[in-house]
DNA sequence: AACGGAACCAACCGCTGTTCA
DNA sequence: GTGAACAGCGGTTGGTTCCGT
């Protein structure tokens, strides 16, 4: 035999609460404190099931809600959280003082979702949409012809948007860069760059899949954002001397590392095109693999690095318990690793959480907060 | 002023893990 | 040990308000 059931089942009123029932309500639960949901309604006078009227209490009626707008710093905490936590509405409530897991949730589907998906940022991966708008980005700031073959050899780097957006950011640095200018004919460098954004990316991913048990996907992840940021620079600053010293400075820090500096070798492409059919090899190679955000997680634990987000259907607690605010922080960085552009200096934020703020800082549309 | 669609959000629904008789 | 209810959670609904035509 259970438990007796927590209220009739019928002839108990639904739907929007009225003030009286609401001033019910709080001077029972000044008097006699929240719980017993089961005996609440009949001992305040209401014809509510108990659910309900916990339901009001603690998404309405409780003295230490916070109601009204949300601040811009809200705003930013909740989506660094969500890439963190998931859909898990109560845990980021939790860290948000004074406003519930029904505010947040729907304050997520009716602003911030579609907040996201207007900037081309997939709200449950976190990460952008959009390619292919990187790719028109890319071959803009080229400023030059792109053969086509370049173009469809590239097309499988639609799966990782990330080195399409970082290739753009240098770029687009490296557009204003007088160094680069100094340097030579830029379609002549950027001719470089396109093929090395094939190889890099194969490289990466690949590297991605060999992820270790010891070390942390996430920390993997950033190793290969760090050579790929750094492979970028000597690209842009089209110095062979100084690749070649920094080279013999940072032996095999990692296999990324080495597996781009064989991709840019600068013979490899000396002669002309005939690095095309290659790229396509290559290219090809690329779409076999999974993209980033879906390889990249151990099989030995739970961590996920897809953003640290996780489906209702496919988290469990234990697994999000597992992932440590640091860790996550630093996948999501990964996700979001950019270049100081236009100082042509690669920088590595030791602070992840408080790098991949800023870039939503730069998402958000903060003219919507004055 | 009237209308229709979009946006918003409080409340409900249904599921899951926990508690308890 | 069993099973029913509780408590909590995320997803969804539907009523209301807003806004453009």
């Amino acid at each position: 035999m259970g438990r007796a059931p927590c209220c009739e089942k019928s002839g108990l009123k639904k739907g929007p609460w009225t003030p009286e029932e609401d001033e019910k309500l709080v001077a029972y639960i000044k008097e006699h404190g929240q719980g017993n949901w089961r005996t609440l309604p009949k001992n305040a006078g209401l014809v509510r099931c108990g659910k309900s009227c916990r339901l009001r209490w603690t998404n309405y009626l409780r003295p230490d809600i916070k109601r009204g707008r949300f601040s811009f710093e809200e705003e930013e905490a909740i989506i660094q959280l969500h890439s963190m936590l998931g859909n898990k509405w109560s845990a980021i409530a939790a860290r948000l003082p004074g406003r519930t897991d029904n505010e947040i949730k729907n304050y997520w589907n009716t602003h911030i979702r579609k907040r996201l998906l207007r900037i081309g940022i997939d709200p449950v991966t976190h990460t952008p949409r959009w390619p292919r708008l990187d790719l028109l980005d890319l071959t803009s700031l080229l400023d030059t012809q792109v053969d086509l073959d370049t173009l469809r050899a590239m097309e499988p780097l639609a799966s990782y948007p990330d080195v399409l957006h970082l290739a753009c950011t240098v770029l687009s640095g490296a557009t204003s860069s007088p160094q680069l200018q100094a340097a030579g004919p830029y379609a002549e460098q950027t001719q470089l760059l396109l093929p090395w954004l094939l190889q890099a990316q194969a490289a990466t991913a690949t590297m991605a899949q060999q992820v270790t048990p010891l070390a942390s996907a996430a920390d993997q992840f950033l190793q290969a954002d760090t050579a790929a940021c750094q492979q970028m620079s000597y690209l842009v600053h089209a110095n062979p001397e100084a690749q070649q010293q920094q080279l013999a400075q940072q032996p095999q820090q990692d296999h990324m590392a080495a597996a781009c500096h064989g991709a840019v070798q600068p013979s490899v492409y000396d002669s002309q095109l005939d690095y095309v059919p290659a790229l396509m090899q290559m290219a090809s190679d690329a779409s076999n693999l999974q993209p980033w955000s879906s390889t990249v997680s151990t099989s030995n634990n739970n961590y996920n690095v897809n953003s640290g987000v996780s489906t209702p259907s496919s988290s469990s607690p234990a697994a999000a318990a597992q992932m440590n605010s640091a860790s996550t922080a630093a996948a999501t960085t990964t996700t979001y690793g950019r270049l100081n552009a236009s100082s042509d200096v690669i920088t590595a934020d030791d602070d992840a959480g408080l790098l991949s703020m800023h870039l939503y800082s730069e998402l958000l549309d903060v003219s919507d907060y004055m």
